[in-house]
DNA sequence: ACCTGAACACCGTTCAAGT
DNA sequence: ACCTGAACACCGTTCAAGT
């Protein structure tokens, strides 16, 4: 008679995900251990959700808005200056990439086939990149200069949190040089 | 009595696991089809190979290799400037990455956890870009450029194939436009 | 309308047995 | 010394049955 009253809901279980993630990597994100973290059975997930991929594309779009409203906040306690902004934005994103650095491996290159974050959830977080970029470097030239400061962080941090760089040397000045390059470099073609 | 010779071989293997992974992704590269393409079957993967793990981490490292002599050839045909160098070694990389994106995804951040190429291989692949790199902005500061230039190819190629670059534009203006800021920005602060 | 146990196909890995 | 079938634990997913 009386119809199963929900027991979670789809941001319980993208939370449940995203604890797992930064905890064990992707493996760990598993339908049975998502559904224990949320008190129910794995099957009752795809209520929800229509597969794994699904619910991974729903985890780096949380991830993704996350990443949005750091970014606006750097911005916005960075002043005027747009040269500023940029070295707000460039440290903003590192320090998320090195605070939840399998969150942030979602957010660009599909770590798994078609796991990105959706174009909306996207657009959020590319937002203050753009409008700095556009302050620097103008508005024909602003997408171009936003793709590129944020391939850098992106790959950069990734890198990073990876032990891609092992070397020695000191890793954060190496991040500096990269946004003072092309900081400078962007500046020029303004 | 007569105990049986080897029917494949370590670079058989991993050459199978290559095409694979180019043809369907990492998930496509299970211990049973790479056995099935050298013609035996899965548990005899294990006398060459500790794990699954440790045969992609062979294959990353093939890929390095691979990107090296790549590399190498670019700065060879590129002539004396260092500048230009730079250059061939910026197109050669993205050439490298967009006929091959699923092997160039294994070069440099861990798609799954610790899969990356040995330190010797990869030393093999950041060799020409030291070499480019010192030449442009002198030895102290070789290192942290080289990692500046490869974390930008890197990045720039990872979202590029990952399909990330969704909002219109000329993605290849915006590869150049990196290259030529970084390129500026490098050399101004030799 | 949501939840569940049982079942299916698939995967990495181990191991005793073969040659 | 290498190869194999059988077995194990695990995974994503489906579905009929429950409330």
């Amino acid at each position: 008679m009386s119809p199963a009253r929900a027991q979670t809901s789809q941001a319980a279980i993208v939370a449940a995900a995203r604890v797992l993630l930064e905890d064990g990597g992707l493996d760990a994100v598993s339908m049975a251990g998502v559904a224990e973290r949320v008190g129910i059975r794995a099957p009752s997930l795809y209520k929800r959700f229509d597969d794994r991929g699904a619910l991974l594309v729903a985890v780096a779009s949380d991830v993704a808005l996350d990443l949005g409203r750091v970014l606006a906040d750097e911005v916005a306690r960075a002043g005027d200056d747009p040269g500023r902004q940029l070295e707000a934005l460039a440290s903003g994103y590192r320090s998320f990439a090195l605070a939840t650095p399998r969150a942030a491996s979602l957010l660009f290159a599909g770590v798994a086939p078609d796991v990105t974050p959706t174009p909306e959830s996207q657009a959020v977080a590319a937002r203050p990149v753009l409008d700095v970029a556009e302050a620097i470097v103008g508005p024909v030239r602003a997408l171009a200069a936003a793709r590129v400061l944020t391939a850098f962080a992106y790959g950069f941090t990734s890198m990073e949190t990876a032990g891609a760089f092992r070397f020695g040397g000191d890793v954060e000045e190496a991040y500096r040089l990269g946004i003072t390059a092309l900081r400078s470099g962007l500046e020029a073609t303004a």
